[in-house]
DNA sequence: AATGAATGAGCCTTCATTCAT
DNA sequence: GATGAATGAAGGCTCATTCAT
């Protein structure tokens, strides 16, 4: 006879487990029965609780965008009301933490990542769902930090220098090609606010050589 | 007829062809049915002329960092003599344009990305010949920008900062998420040039900042 | 509906077929295809129940090296107390019998000589559970019959002699050259009978005969 | 451009090449591929020569049956006259050479026994062309040695006994299971001697033997 | 006469999904 | 509710053969 637990837990080892393995070897590469075998349940579990292969995908998604907001939540925690130069160290953390930090987010990072470089098709949703407010949220503070007229592109590529400095980092640890971090002995969370500082004492001096330029074309152009 | 010639001919168009399509699809979802029959060769010519479907994404992966390479040389054609801020700005156009430029690589640059992204097995040689010396070579320029003593810590970050910075657009673009450049009407060389500059920009003020952070650090030291 | 049983069947009804296939037309020969079409099941089948037409010749050949030496165990059943030229005819009629009689041990004969002459990689384990044991079991036999000082060469030579009689008639029954036992009206238990009596009657004749070899060249020796 | 040999040259290449890898590998597992590739010519050759796989073969054998013949002739080059002991050591040494003596014969031998053991389709002409008759001859030679009143049986019987113990060492030499006669450090020629002189000792022991039951079956009969 | 690029039929295998129990 | 035997569509690869040159 089959053990009757309760049916949630089994349902919660699949997510987990599945959530491993799709950031281990990406959607395609997972093989449902590998994800049913290490989760100690029969080949018909996935599509029993889950209905197909790629509803499971679309719901250990979901449990990592929740589970990466929850433990890194957006802007570091910081209210509305706090610095832009605050708020922007906040950013950055919360995205630091969420692609470096496999202990405290398991490897819902991972999976970030890789949906944020090759989507798949099936979530389109979910990802307009997370990753769009991200980068609106990134755009906002540029607009206020670049001062009084950047361009939209200006913005734009502030965001974009910003938030893939962010993904640096992950990507080279989840490639396999991972920096020799260890020889400075760093922990986890050491890691994340060594990077931290770095990515934001970089891009604030980014962002203001792009603002000194905003005004020098400005300038010129009232001349 | 076109048929029977020097064999020449049926296999760059199946490279062509595959390029595309791993480019497109990734490589476990580019099916060689799809690769032969829009190469309109029969379903056999991948095995007659490459071997295998692993040894024909290893020819087109070669050709693309080969023709990558020549149209954007690794600094941009500058000689070692150039300043610095010179090089920087040549090699982050190289490698703006390799990842964003389809018009004069075709489909190199995404097939470059992906694999930066998702590493495949079978060419790991040809990643490190092609990866690792651009990494080595922003290092090396990284510690002539950062002046006399910075940790091996700071050049990994300052040059993981503008790599990624690079990279940026291309994910974009080649992930679909097309940013709004369109409305700006910029051609494919205004927009390498106008990240170019902005890359350029942002990254010698960040790098500037880290220089101080690091003399500063010093200071308080030798106190 | 007889489907979706205990697999038991089904993998039973694969065997069974399988070694019919594989005993009539050889291992390369043999298409999965076909053993499933005449097993009446799936074409992935063999795959799901064995892993690969591989593993399924191998448990194929197990089961018929086991069936064979329960219907016709290795010395005839009979202890090492008996004579030796009682334990000859016994493991003549053994060897006979598997190789002759198909009413007994299925296609288990052909299978096994198919494999004493085309040897297939996967098996060597196998092969040498149950081929050399019989060699080693014939070789003790003739030391028995040839006396005082056999080389190891006569012994080798006499044991071959005996147990290739035993495999002639399996060898050309299976080969289609049906010899004309059919007009002797002969039952298969009675041609194994024939048979046994024949080889047995021929061999120690000829092992006397060899024998009597060494023994005069033993006296020529010591003269 | 191609070289204009002969052409009956690349043809004998092919011939001679294809004879080992078809002694080997056997029909099925030897490539067309591998034959013209050894043989130093077009992947096109055999068709282009012979007209197809089945053909080259049916070629092969038809030489490899000249060969074998035309170095050991059927009764060791005996005339009907000489005793029949003579003419059935002959014939042993004949046969005993043909699958054993790859330096004189090339792999005739293999190739042989393989189709002995194996028959092809294609040349069951072929086979019986040469294999017939070496029967019909031995049964005669069993006639002769048998006396007065065996039966068909017994003939057959004697006659099967003979010829296998002729391909037993062969059997097992191209099976790979070479036995321990290297260390009796025996010339090829040695060996055919030696194997000549114990199957015909050991055969003509068995064949009296019969020969001795019948006549006791004779006897009784006719009280 | 000879070549080798190209073909297509066929094979083994994979894998998400289904369904009887 | 849960299982696992079974399925079928599809994929990559092999290989003897063909055909334009």
């Amino acid at each position: 006879m089959a053990k009757r637990k309760d049916g949630i837990e089994t349902r919660e080892k699949i997510l987990t487990v599945a959530c491993e393995i799709f950031a281990e070897k990406g959607y395609r590469d997972a093989k449902v029965e590998e994800i049913c075998r290490r989760a100690q349940t029969n080949i018909a579990a996935i599509n029993y609780h889950f209905g197909s292969k790629d509803q499971l995908y679309a719901q250990v998604w979901r449990r990592a965008v929740d589970t990466a907001h929850q433990v890194y939540p957006p802007e570091g925690g910081l209210g509305p009301d706090a610095p832009p130069e605050e708020r922007l160290r906040g950013t950055i953390h919360s995205l630091v933490g969420k692609t470096v930090d496999p202990g405290r987010i398991g490897d819902a990072g991972k999976l970030l990542l890789r949906e944020m470089v090759s989507p798949t098709d099936a979530i389109e949703q979910i990802r307009h769902d997370a990753i769009r407010p991200m980068h609106d949220r990134m755009r906002g503070l540029m607009r206020e930090l670049l001062g009084p007229q950047p361009s939209d592109e200006q913005v734009l590529f502030c965001a974009m220098s910003v938030v893939h400095q962010c993904f640096a980092v992950g990507i080279r640890l989840f490639t396999g090609r991972i920096p020799p971090f260890v020889k400075f002995n760093l922990s986890t969370e050491q890691l994340v606010e060594t990077l931290t500082n770095h990515i934001t004492c970089f891009s604030l001096a980014g962002i203001q050589a792009i603002r000194d330029e905003i005004e020098t074309e400005s300038n010129e152009r009232s001349l």
